[in-house]
DNA sequence: AGCATATTTGTAATTAAATTACAATAAGTC
DNA sequence: GACTTATTGTAATTTAATTACAAATATGCT
């Protein structure tokens, strides 16, 4: 974890002394990793050892392991150790807290998924004789996102967001088939149903969910995606970017494994939409 | 620049031993920022002075300067690597590559938006009367889940995926209304068609596409993702994911605007989602 | 080739930095 | 209010890094 984060969630923990070396570390961290720990130490007004102990604390050797550590947290581009976004955020701040939220996010969900889960999904996809992919509210358009992508590779594909539709849709499944259920939360009871109804109707059910959820259980594959709740915001943010970058694997390994030859597939949909495009200025007449 | 690139540079430069020294560092670069200048002399086989004399010729103050600037470059140096997908990656190179570009397509982004566009686009969608969201292809997820966050707003929004719904609802557009085009290209053709009529009929046209685009000078405001073309794969992956994110960015400027009160609407309309769920067992009954 | 100069490299001394041990102070508890 | 525990600082010690200088090696010139 970033030493920055570290930091803010370990507050609690530090003495009254440790604080105000944390203040002035977060307050110019640029600085404290071209300082002595005797600067350091002055600029909080504390004495040297505590500046050890706090590094100490916090998991590092010393205090020049520590600065090895600050260093690469600021390497990676986080100024911004509380993302996030509060009430007196301007404009900068907020466009900047949320892309590094996301980002951080994306990081997270890339450490966490299970890379075999992905393969048999990505098997299971390249088989399946019709894939259908459903969400409700804000995995809605992640569901439509998936249709877009997999309709490209000419696989019959459909995308509801209508619980009737669904519904119907999955009765009407049979072996072969594969549903893709989309839900953050794995706790829409309408999606459970569907999940369900798609299994007793021997679809092969893939959920992107959370492991621990009513829908992973009625999934023959669950896809999960480690991302930290946005508990701040009362909307689905990160999330449903992980998701999304999750139907871009699936839709990039489906495409690896159907070889080559496929793909010149894909560059004729692609070629396809120029009719209907602007030519670019400098692209072949 | 990275440090390590610095190295390989300006290998031409070295004498024998500082080449000795160079050779060492970029076999074990992570190794080398836990060493001791002894440590690290052992290794090149050279004395402690000499591997001084080689932090110095990089332009760094010393060997623990030369250590920081070391671990800033392994920090973000390794991971965004090969960003492209190629024929024979496994799932596990795949998954890896798609996350890390994607996140490397943010950042891009992140540098490149124009934070006073996006002020100004939230100052107008605050003060619009209705809010229409249109895509095609691609962009409609973007603009269903652009709809799915305002919606929540209680404010008046629509979204259209359909070009004849578009150009009724472009016609219908009044003095007051927001008109927002998403797409990444900015030029198709349909699209360019909705956002001049929109226009003509006195709507505000923000436009979520490419600066230099046929779409953008149709525009009233345009805010653009300078996000680098997936060109190996035959979809749009990355760029779509930042057109969310900028989404994102606009919705929470939206309720920033609007003030603390008025996010308390935000929570009743999460909490009106909770009959539709299974409650989570460690939550209030 | 041989001498002289310049460059490179290493040894030892010095200095600076960080850590440890311990004492003093402050906080909390009965 | 005295005792215990935790926190913080002072001073000593250790460790690491740097400097100064000397030896060795290489380079150039007659």
């Amino acid at each position: 974890m970033n030493v920055l984060e570290k930091i803010v969630n370990s507050v609690a923990n530090f003495s009254k002394s440790e604080r105000k070396v944390a203040e002035v570390i977060l307050a110019n961290p640029q600085t404290t990793i071209h300082s002595s720990i005797a600067a350091l130490a002055k600029m909080a007004d504390v004495s040297e050892p505590t500046v050890n102990r706090f590094c100490r604390r916090l998991d590092t050797k010393g205090f020049p392991d520590f600065k090895l550590h600050l260093a690469q947290s600021l390497a990676n581009g986080t100024p911004y150790v509380n993302r996030h976004v509060e009430e007196e955020d301007g404009p900068e701040a907020y466009t900047a807290k949320i892309f590094e939220s996301t980002m951080a996010a994306l990081d997270s969900a890339r450490h966490n998924v299970d890379i075999n889960a992905i393969n048999r999904a990505v098997d299971v996809l390249t088989q399946a004789k019709k894939i259908s992919f459903f969400g409700l509210g804000a995995s809605a358009s992640v569901a439509h996102d998936a249709q877009n992508k997999f309709f490209r590779f000419n696989v019959p594909v459909v995308c509801f967001d209508d619980i009737v539709m669904q519904r119907m849709s999955a009765i009407n499944s049979a072996e072969g088939d594969v549903v893709v259920c989309i839900s953050h939360t794995g706790r829409t009871k309408n999606l459970c149903d569907i999940a369900a109804i798609a299994r007793e109707n021997d679809a092969t059910v893939i959920g992107v969910t959370a492991y621990d959820s009513p829908l992973a259980r009625e999934c023959t594959l669950v896809l999960s995606l480690d991302v930290p709740e946005d508990t701040d915001m009362y909307m689905p943010m990160a999330s449903r970017v992980a998701q999304l970058v999750l139907i871009d694997i699936l839709a990039t390994g489906f495409t690896l494994r159907r070889g080559s030859k496929f793909r010149e597939n894909l560059k004729k949909v692609k070629d396809s939409l120029r009719g209907s495009r602007f030519e670019k200025k400098d692209s072949p007449a």
